[in-house]
DNA sequence: CGGGATATCATGGGAGCTTATGGGCGTCAA
DNA sequence: TTGACGCCCATAAGCTCCCATGATATCCCG
């Protein structure tokens, strides 16, 4: 599977380093990469990470946006400005930024969680918290539903 | 990787001069440029930054105006009057004139913000207000889109 | 099936290189 | 002569490479 799945919390030892959970890394490296690619995710506190490619995909949409208005510009300066490259050094870690503390609140620990195409580092409380949001929006929607086919049901 | 890429804030010293980040540095090596070219950006606090192509690319967007047009001639004005030469000294460092000061409210510290293709430089505060600006349009310009594909839907 | 050997992984720390930053000194031009 | 600028060196902080350790998972063979 070349996927980034499942979940894991890893330490942030002294001198500001942590592990990459293993198969996120064998991920990255069987798609040819030795790098990663942060970005601030645009409404939550946490980073978007990817190989280089994640950053592929974001230029090719800026690409058919005309080059000389506002919305080219301001998403160039969300991808390129507002992201980094995380070299893993060869245990697998990566050293947490100022840059990555400042937008997820990350103090001690990293949350590593799989999204598929890329994965996201969380503080772990803040996931927690945010874990438990996403699961209530997603029973409203299907209370939602429910109700929308009853009423659809009498008409 | 050879694009300019993430953000960093370096301090300027007595002599006027600050460190061009090492990273934004290799990127013009591989490119081959030994000087670099900047341009007071158009609409914003910032100076445009990068090698020769910099200019192609303003030239570029020239072209497209109409050349009887005042526009024309007040962006040729513009890029090839009112840049200047940065020239790096041997531990990768530039001074930081007047010339940019004025434009972008630097004082004592400079926030250099990779583009891709070029980089800028910022007053730190001043980045961080327009960074909140770019990423408020973003989420409205996601919000824009989820919107305009519930509605295509309900047609 | 069981238990020891082996591999994998997260984590800690030492050593050396790189980088940012500060300052001295000579040169050239106004 | 003075001030701006280029060249050189010094230093401290940060980062990368390398090795060690303990814990856990996996394998293999009796």
């Amino acid at each position: 599977m070349d996927r980034f799945l499942s979940s894991a919390v890893n330490r942030i030892d002294a001198k500001g380093r942590v592990s990459v959970p293993a198969h996120f890394r064998s991920v990255v490296q069987r798609r040819g990469f030795t790098d990663l690619y942060a970005l601030r995710a645009l409404d939550i506190p946490a980073m978007d990470v990817g190989g280089p490619d994640l950053l592929d995909r974001y230029e090719e949409r800026i690409a058919v946006e005309d080059p000389f208005l506002q919305t080219a510009d301001d998403m160039s300066f969300f991808v390129h400005g507002d992201g980094s490259f995380l070299k893993l050094d060869q245990d697998g870690r990566i050293t947490v930024s100022d840059f990555i503390r400042e937008h997820t609140g990350i103090a001690s620990e990293v949350a590593f969680v799989g999204r598929g195409l890329f994965f996201q580092m969380w503080e772990p409380e803040r996931l927690r918290a945010h874990g438990e949001q996403v699961r209530a929006r997603l029973r409203k929607l299907r209370q939602q539903a429910a109700q929308d086919r009853l009423a659809a049901g009498a008409e």
